[in-house]
DNA sequence: GCGACAG
DNA sequence: ATCTTGTCGC
């Protein structure tokens, strides 16, 4: 069911929080939060922008979202970077650089890095009508990953797309999957769910052609307002040329290309 | 006490 | 994540 949107600065992750109000704050997060789909953004046009368009559907906004770090500087800092794209092109780049608050703690990624996500975005003038992010959605403890955290503030599909898997059990073997295979991530004694549900995917997005060695999956799993389904459709269809969905390699390289533009100036 | 642990 | 050159393979 469609509901009316609704953002939450109120749940804004705020790094001087005590560990136990950062960890409550998250089931507060994961109980806001949809893990399935809503509003009425049509997430199949993400991919196929001309197939859409002769629907006569509007051409969905996709956002990446990275960050690079400086952790020479005192206090360390970050450098968020987004790059919104549309149809395949590129739209809109901001990015801003913030203090760091806190290390870096498994389980609490999102008290470190969502200050300086949430400038980042205040920057953009477009408005996304999804958000991809570097990290986990729901495939977390407390079944709220980074991607679920700032799509539940903002109240906007979401979904987290992670190079590795913080928790959770693949159901199938991920060795040597062909591109377009799919293996369920089931939660686990160590996940803040009922054994047995699916958190989000192992998605292959690339192969090698010879067995020998094999390419690493996406770990993808629902942020805000989509399913696992969709988040890994939407992962895997903007992965068009590289392992990474095209938003987030993006804004990885402009992440990067920022920060040394920053060096030598 | 031991193991596990996104970026 | 970051510090970093070369190097193996298509």
């Amino acid at each position: 069911m469609v509901t009316s949107h609704d953002p939450r600065p109120d749940l804004a992750p705020q790094a001087d929080l005590s560990r136990e109000e950062m960890e409550s704050l998250q089931r507060e997060i994961a109980e806001a939060a949809i893990f399935e789909d809503s509003l009425e953004v049509d997430l199949e046009a993400l991919s196929s922008p001309l197939e859409a368009a002769a629907a006569g559907a509007e051409t969905p906004i996709v956002a990446g979202v990275d960050q690079s770090f400086l952790l020479d500087s005192e206090p360390e800092r970050a450098l968020s970077a987004v790059v919104a794209m549309r149809g395949g092109e590129v739209i809109e780049r901001v990015h801003a650089v913030t203090s760091l608050e806190i290390p870096y703690v498994p389980g609490l990624l999102a008290f470190r890095e969502g200050g300086p996500i949430l400038a980042a975005l205040e920057e953009l003038s477009v408005d996304p009508d999804c958000y991809l992010f570097d990290g986990s959605g729901r495939i977390h403890f407390r079944q709220a990953g980074i991607a679920t955290h700032v799509g539940v503030v903002l109240d906007a599909p979401s979904v987290g797309v992670a190079k590795s898997l913080l928790c959770g059990t693949p159901r199938g073997d991920l060795e040597n999957r062909q591109p377009g295979v799919r293996v369920p991530i089931e939660a686990n004694e160590r996940v803040d769910a009922l054994e047995g549900t699916v958190l989000g995917y192992a998605v292959q997005t690339r192969q090698y052609d010879s067995p020998n060695r094999s390419i690493n999956p996406l770990y993808v799993s629902p942020g805000h307002r989509v399913s696992a389904e969709t988040a890994a459709d939407v992962a895997f269809d903007l992965a068009t040329s590289y392992k990474l969905p095209e938003p987030i390699r993006l804004a990885d390289a402009y992440a990067d290309e920022a920060k040394r533009e920053r060096g030598r100036t």
